[in-house]
DNA sequence: CCCTGATTCGC
DNA sequence: GCGAATCAGG
């Protein structure tokens, strides 16, 4: 199928709509996402209305990098690409966070020897962090040992127990 | 592994 | 001009 003016216009409206490049070809048929993908950027089109995510402006923030008594020589980081006008406002404060009673305050580099490694949130996430606090039994801190060294017992004698041991023939 | 758009390059 | 293959992210 080639691209008649009339699925051209289709394919400028599902583009501006915000559709991306396999749906629109899902829906006009007879091509694939490559191949609408070529044509929108043939056509000149490649930027969107309304994309679906805003595409960060492909700049890498420099990561705190603040362990604890490493040297970190505080080099300089030169950008030799242009930076976008959104990129611009980087400040990245990165303060020493202190180590207080508040869960979730180290972060993958900040988390010490004897710190909290309780995980919290997602660990694929920019937020993830630890819970930070002091250590007490294990790796985790005196809350989360509770919760980390629960295993099943408690409640219900009956079945639990035959539970508990057909469980532990898999770990 | 699923998805996204971007780019390349033989046709 | 076309689009599959490939690349680079999320």
């Amino acid at each position: 199928m080639g691209w008649t003016d009339e699925r051209v216009e289709s394919l400028k409206k599902l583009w501006q709509d915000g559709l991306s490049a396999s749906q629109i070809a899902k829906q006009l048929g007879g091509v694939t996402r490559n191949a609408v993908i070529g044509k929108v950027h043939r056509l000149g089109l490649s930027g969107r209305a309304a994309p679906s995510k805003p595409a960060r402006p492909v700049f890498k923030a420099p990561r705190p990098a603040r362990p604890v008594a490493a040297p970190a020589a505080p080099r300089r980081i030169q950008e030799p690409v242009v930076a976008t006008a959104a990129a611009a406002t980087a400040p990245l404060p990165a303060p020493v966070r202190h180590v207080d009673e508040a869960p979730g305050t180290a972060t993958v580099l900040t988390l010490g020897a004897h710190m909290c490694k309780w995980p919290i949130g997602d660990p694929s996430s920019d937020d993830f962090t630890f819970c930070g606090r002091r250590q007490d039994e294990g790796p985790y801190c005196m809350e989360h040992a509770r919760v980390a060294y629960q295993p099943v017992q408690t409640k219900k004698r009956t079945g639990a127990n035959e539970l508990a041991r057909s469980l532990r023939r898999y770990i």
